[in-house]
DNA sequence: GTCTATAACTGGATAGAC
DNA sequence: GTCTATCCAGTTATAGAC
């Protein structure tokens, strides 16, 4: 049996301005896993760039992958913001649909490489951290249900649509930009923003056109 | 000089039956990265299931990465060959469309596990491993922007949408079901498959429909 | 109280013996 | 084809400098 070991206890209250060296670690950590990817980038990538040991950076962070959370919780209250407008406005569902995806892109494309960071290493989060992406998700898919429900209650469109895999089509593929937008590319963020909040739009209404007939069970299979 | 040694030389052509254990070494790979995760899960957790030690799973695998791509080679094939079928058929754009998301769906949901595993874990891959998965993904971009196009060209699709928008759209979201679809779920696979065919193809046809007037400047901030 | 250095442990990977 | 030994990176624990 080891003597009962004391551990170094945190304060309750932290001193006020103690945290402008927690602010450059992860603005070193953006840098470094930018550059590099989070799988390839190491730990003493980090601390070389802010000319410490690697075994002090622990005083900052709990891990690597914490490091990862402290850079996500830089972006989550302001896209939470952003849904929060969209499900509070007095507009029509669909105009708050097509104002919510062409914002939130908007914003997305204007910290790019911070929400590109997010979304394509995301998945990297294990247990608690990855369960907390996962509930800030569930929050998009509530709201954006619920203002598809509201434009099928109006009768815009069709009541046979499941509102759940809409949600899904709709946050997947804007979620998803991430994966192939380049700042180099000739598409401009509004043009792109514009373009996404159409077609989610047009998802919904379209649904009602293409509904039975078009589900033809492919008979014309090998050509000829 | 170390005397010339002669290490054991694999024939050029493999034995027929030689690669046994080679399918072995991936099986218990997929079922240990499903388990715990590609990350959580150690070479020693591949090693112990099969009763070898970590040091002698070298013998099969480059690395660890290597073992994820092992796993991946066993759905390309087939999803190449769905992906051909709906480029080769001859019914109109928006069937073949229709057509394909709903096969390659299907497909997705009869192998679940491992398609999940490709789309949850392959950021995981990097270098010669990443650029393969993305060269194959502009694949079914390629194929899918000219089914629309197709579908432009015959005036069933506005011709003012970006294809190229509307092919990433589509693709995203269809790649993305693995985010959410649980085994345990109500829909059963067909009727989702079904679903998103159908929000695929409306998504072209209703952009037509939204086209000018839904973009508001969400003059309607902040409600009161 | 804030920060750094050091050593030890775990997991991924390699070389060479058998 | 498998094992032993060993290396390196990420991480933890802890002692202690300022």
């Amino acid at each position: 049996m080891p003597p009962e070991k004391r551990r170094p206890q945190r304060p309750l209250v932290p001193a006020l301005q103690q945290r402008r060296r927690e602010g450059e670690v992860v603005q070193a950590a953006i840098e470094v896993f930018w550059a590099k990817g989070y799988t390839a980038a190491t730990i003493q990538d980090v601390a070389d760039k802010l000319g410490m040991l690697k075994g002090s950076l622990y005083y900052y962070i709990d891990s690597k992958e914490h490091l990862l959370v402290k850079i996500f919780q830089l972006i989550n209250r302001d896209a939470a913001a952003i849904l929060q407008e969209a499900a509070a406005q007095q507009a029509p569902p669909l105009d708050r649909l097509h104002w919510f995806v062409r914002t939130y892109l908007e914003y997305f494309f204007a910290r790019y490489e911070l929400m590109s960071l997010y979304f394509t290493e995301w998945s990297h989060l294990t247990g608690e951290y990855r369960s907390e992406v996962l509930a800030q998700r569930a929050e998009f898919e509530v709201v954006v249900r619920d203002l598809i429900r509201q434009a099928q209650a109006d009768g815009t469109v069709p009541a046979d649509l499941d509102d759940r895999h809409a949600a899904f089509f709709i946050l997947s593929a804007v979620n998803s930009v991430a994966t192939w937008y380049r700042r180099e590319g000739h598409d401009t963020p509004e043009i792109i923003a514009a373009s996404y909040a159409r077609m989610a739009t047009g998802l919904l209404v379209g649904a009602g056109i293409v509904a039975g007939p078009a589900v033809p069970d492919a008979g014309a299979r090998r050509t000829g």
